[in-house]
DNA sequence: ATATGTGAGT
């Protein structure tokens, strides 16, 4: 486009060029240059389309607000969106403040467009403070914040954001709110709010338009519910390719495999992204060898298609595959982009492979995907899995972007190596860069605090924080956590109780960890009645004699541990052997401790 | 004036 305008414009417009191309000028130059020559622009415009019109709308509503008839809210709204669309940030804090020396504080409609401004540059800080002094929100005030929260991953802001409006008497939601609201559900689990947006939605009538059935599908879909995805599928007259894809993804992400193929055939124009879906989920839940062909017949195979295959790999923990497969894509001229390094980065993280590891980083380096948040997670990542929680701290401090993805790496390598002070420090700072912290980095930091001497009731307000203020369901594995730390330290009978206060009665997962607690405070008849809770929910494990018996045996009690040990061998129950992993010479194997 | 919906990662 430079190179237009020059051949366009030799001797005029210097400035205007400099209005246009650049994006660190100063709001003086853009009122300035608007006494360059209309015409100029226009013959740009006439070259290049939209991008220079734009130009051509600012330059003529920075003239009009350099002149000194009264000013309309309408151009700054104009060239706000241009700074916004430029992410020229010192000249949208510019017009922010003309804007409010003009008297347009109070304006809904500069205030909403500067409000995107600050959520294009991520600060979502800057766009509420906005919005908390626009006197009169109108919707769409509200949706830039809400959606704002829900690009930036800050679901549970977004949503009670939403509830507000809803609340609120002034202003009533529309589908922009709903389908973001929706999206925010989907993305964190949220099925009951999700099934009450859906109401509301047919009260007030709005249920025919694709969008928001898509977003409804996609909603039900990631809740964990077929049937209800498929069902509002079902209801839609038009459907578009979205609309297929997305109750494809329902089906397959939820183990429905041969009605995600069915769809699959039935489907009109299948698209690359539909084939992926059938292919990941045969390799997460189905065959590796059926994704594998899905991929060899598929039209256009992409990276994606590829990707799929390496993560179903890694996820089985047949790692040689997944490598050959890896080399394999390279060698087809298939490209690999930063999903490909980060599946083949956990890969190496669960087997342990550090010397690939470092391979493969030197791979990312070269490719220059290494510093991009996702690869930059996996490295983390591999490398705490590796034991080498030094490097993935420095990695982490490397990086010049982190989501949360990133910050549950690194609190979850400096967990499982024994660093419990940097998971409390770390999580407070993910809290201070304003980080919604989900349900893995909640699970980290308890079983950091189960481990690391932590009283059980810090653990305990935690969990409530999850529950209550981050509308975090908790699963067996937090109970579990949960019931480790209160166990250790002593409070196995408060332990009991919380699991069938939290409505996990009936999960062998959490007696299992109670019964653990037990054996190392020696509460014998707790211990009891876990044992037989356990044996009747999953039958005689090895586990729980072996528990029962140390439980006696720390009693002093030898004959019941020792008769404990010999019903074990009678009844033909035999410890498993442990196992760890070695790697040799590159190669990987598990290899049998005795 | 908003820019919402399908895939990949811990």
């Amino acid at each position: 486009m430079l190179r237009h305008a020059n051949v366009l414009l030799p001797e005029l417009g210097t400035r205007l060029r400099h209005l246009l191309f650049t994006s660190t000028h100063s709001f003086t130059s853009l009122t300035c240059s608007v006494q360059e020559d209309h015409g100029v622009i226009a013959a740009i415009a006439r070259g290049e389309g939209l991008e220079a019109r734009a130009a051509l709308d600012s330059s003529m509503a920075a003239q009009r607000l350099q002149s000194h008839t009264r000013p309309c809210g309408y151009d700054l709204v104009r060239l706000i969106r241009a700074a916004t669309s430029r992410g020229s940030e010192s000249h949208g804090l510019q017009l922010q403040s003309h804007a409010l020396k003009r008297g347009f504080g109070s304006d809904v409609f500069v205030m909403t467009a500067l409000m995107s401004f600050y959520v294009e540059k991520g600060s979502l800080r800057g766009a509420h403070n906005l919005f908390d002094e626009i006197p009169e929100p109108t919707v769409v005030s509200w949706n830039t914040l809400i959606s704002g929260y829900l690009r930036f991953g800050l679901f549970r802001k977004a949503l009670s954001l939403f509830v507000q409006l809803n609340k609120s008497e002034t202003c009533v939601g529309d589908a922009f709110s709903m389908t973001a609201a929706l999206a925010a559900c989907g993305r964190s689990s949220l099925l009951q709010l999700g099934r009450s947006i859906h109401s509301k939605i047919v009260k007030v009538g709005m249920r025919c338009s694709v969008f928001i059935s898509n977003c409804l599908i996609d909603m039900y879909g990631k809740c964990g519910c077929v049937q209800e995805a498929v069902r509002v599928f079902g209801a839609m007259c038009c459907k578009d390719t979205i609309s297929w894809n997305s109750v494809l993804s329902a089906c397959a992400r939820n183990q429905n495999l041969e009605e995600a193929l069915s769809f699959l055939q039935e489907m009109p124009n299948p698209d690359a992204i539909s084939y992926n879906e059938v292919i990941n989920g045969f390799a997460q839940f189905g065959n590796m060898e059926d994704a594998v062909q899905i991929l060899l017949h598929m039209p256009k195979p992409n990276s994606s298609s590829w990707n799929s295959i390496v993560t179903g790999y890694v996820n089985r923990n047949r790692s040689r595959e997944a490598l050959d497969f890896f080399t394999r894509m390279h060698s087809e001229g298939m490209e690999m982009d930063q999903f490909t390094f980060s599946s083949i980065l956990s890969g190496i993280g669960s087997s342990a492979a550090l010397s690939w590891g470092i391979a493969i980083h030197c791979c990312t380096m070269k490719c220059g995907l290494d510093l991009s948040v996702v690869v930059g997670s996996a490295l983390v990542d591999m490398y705490s899995k590796c034991g080498r929680v030094e490097d993935a701290e420095s990695m982490f401090d490397s990086l010049p972007q982190r989501n949360l993805i990133t910050w549950n790496a690194m609190i979850s390598g400096f967990a499982h190596n024994g660093y419990f002070a940097k998971v409390v420090h770390y999580f407070e700072q993910l809290l201070i860069d304003g980080i919604e912290p989900d349900e893995i980095t909640f699970l980290n930091v308890l079983s950091a605090f189960s481990h690391g001497g932590v009283p059980s009731d810090l653990g305990m307000k935690h969990l409530e924080s999850m529950i209550d203020d981050y509308w975090i369901h908790p699963t067996a594995e937090h109970v579990c956590s949960i019931i480790r730390l209160i166990g250790q330290r002593g409070e196995v009978q408060r332990a009991g109780t919380m699991i069938h206060k939290l409505g996990f009665g009936t999960w062998a997962p959490v007696w299992r960890a109670l019964l653990g607690a037990c054996g190392s405070c020696r509460d014998l008849e707790i211990a009891r009645i876990a044992a037989a809770k356990l044996i009747q929910l999953e039958g005689e494990g090895d586990y729980i004699y072996v528990a029962m018996s140390n439980v006696y045996a720390s009693h002093g009690k030898w004959s019941e541990a020792g008769a404990v040990r010999e019903l074990m061998s009678a009844r033909g129950v035999r410890k498993g052997a442990g196992f760890s992993w070695i790697q040799v010479k590159n190669v990987v194997t598990n290899s049998h401790v005795a």
